[in-house]
DNA sequence: GTCTATAAGAAGATAGAC
DNA sequence: GTCTATCTTCTTATAGAC
């Protein structure tokens, strides 16, 4: 890893952990291991790191919405696989959604920046919005409307089936990003709420 | 009001704007209309101030959870009402704590700051999770219990019940913090959402 | 590319007049 | 209780040697 690359790592810690104003060059520059003069040899500002952060994520954000089959586009390319999903299945599904979004480093890191810095730009609002909210939630809806043409699923709003499967897992996610100490509890209940999901959409 | 609470109020609206650690202790002086060493004849340091609109919110809490009978202990006490309640008043329910959370001056503000405290200090981080997750939850599966009792809903977990009634308002009160123009948008998906909440859970 | 030295300015807080 | 003036420290950023 090179040392351009080795700031925006430790800078991205730097900033999910205290956010953009409360870090500073100097703590950067230290956990990366040099002095502070030398990261505006990589980069023209502070700024200009955070930028950098930014485009990084916007750059992985395809790869990772193709590894969770949530970029949209493939849901009906996943029909076959979604017409016959079991409770189990469910079940692995969201807790595996859950569990990659808390502790995949990098994602995980970017959502508490985010977190951290969304009232005070709009692209950030909108960014967090799409990423944590909109593409999960319309992702799922498609699935869950291809479940209930498929006779597995109760035939409700697609829609609001993906917010009563999808908000518990937001809401116990963020609850973690705050208390990492509650996740077994916040997986417990997860896995009665999917199974309770299940059960209540029976068609 | 005094200059005193004065300060308290804009460095309350500046703090949810921009983070503590953003906002100079100049601005809350201009937002007052002082001079900022003058804000030192009222608090010792701008901690000091961060610390007495905590001091503030603690105080206010016991009126606000008694406001929405959130506190937990009144419940058996609204046993009467709650046996009874319809689908539209599940309705005017959520929406009336949602708008609530959303447009109290007070509240909404105190809200957003903690949003960005919240992984600074673990008393923040608990007090977050108190009040708007862990209290709206106990207190709602504790409606919910008594509901399938009382015959009005399905016999199901009622913590899950509280999951799904109430993780769908987090989300989209979170949501509209972020992009206060989505309200009317998410002000619809929460009464579908209420209005299949009530008919996926009928006994 | 990294360093030391340092400029330039911002920010929190204090002193003391009024 | 508010002000002006000032102190001290912190912070970003640049200059220039190596």
């Amino acid at each position: 890893m090179t040392t351009k690359q080795r700031i925006l790592d430790e800078a991205l810690t730097l900033f999910a952990e205290k956010g953009y104003g409360n870090v500073y060059v100097g703590q950067i520059a230290e956990a990366v291991g040099i002095k502070a003069p030398s990261l505006y040899k990589h980069y023209k500002s502070k700024q200009d790191i955070f930028n950098a952060i930014l485009d990084e994520m916007k750059s992985r954000y395809d790869k990772q919405a193709d590894a969770l089959n949530m970029n949209g586009s493939d849901v009906n390319a996943d029909a076959n696989i979604f017409s016959s999903v079991s409770e189990d299945e469910l079940v692995k599904m969201g807790i595996g959604l859950f569990s990659y979004f808390l502790h995949d480093e990098y994602v995980c890191r970017f959502r508490k920046m985010l977190t951290l810095e969304q009232f005070r730009d709009s692209e950030l609002s909108l960014l967090y919005t799409k990423q944590y909210v909109d593409n999960p939630l319309s992702y799922q809806s498609a699935m869950f409307a291809m479940l209930t043409v498929g006779g597995v699923l109760a035939k409700e709003d697609a829609d609001v089936m993906a917010l009563h499967f999808y908000a518990p897992i937001y809401m116990l996610l963020t609850l973690c990003d705050r208390q990492p100490e509650r996740e077994a509890e916040a997986l417990k209940i997860l896995e009665r709420h999917i199974r309770q999901f299940s059960k209540i959409y029976q068609p």
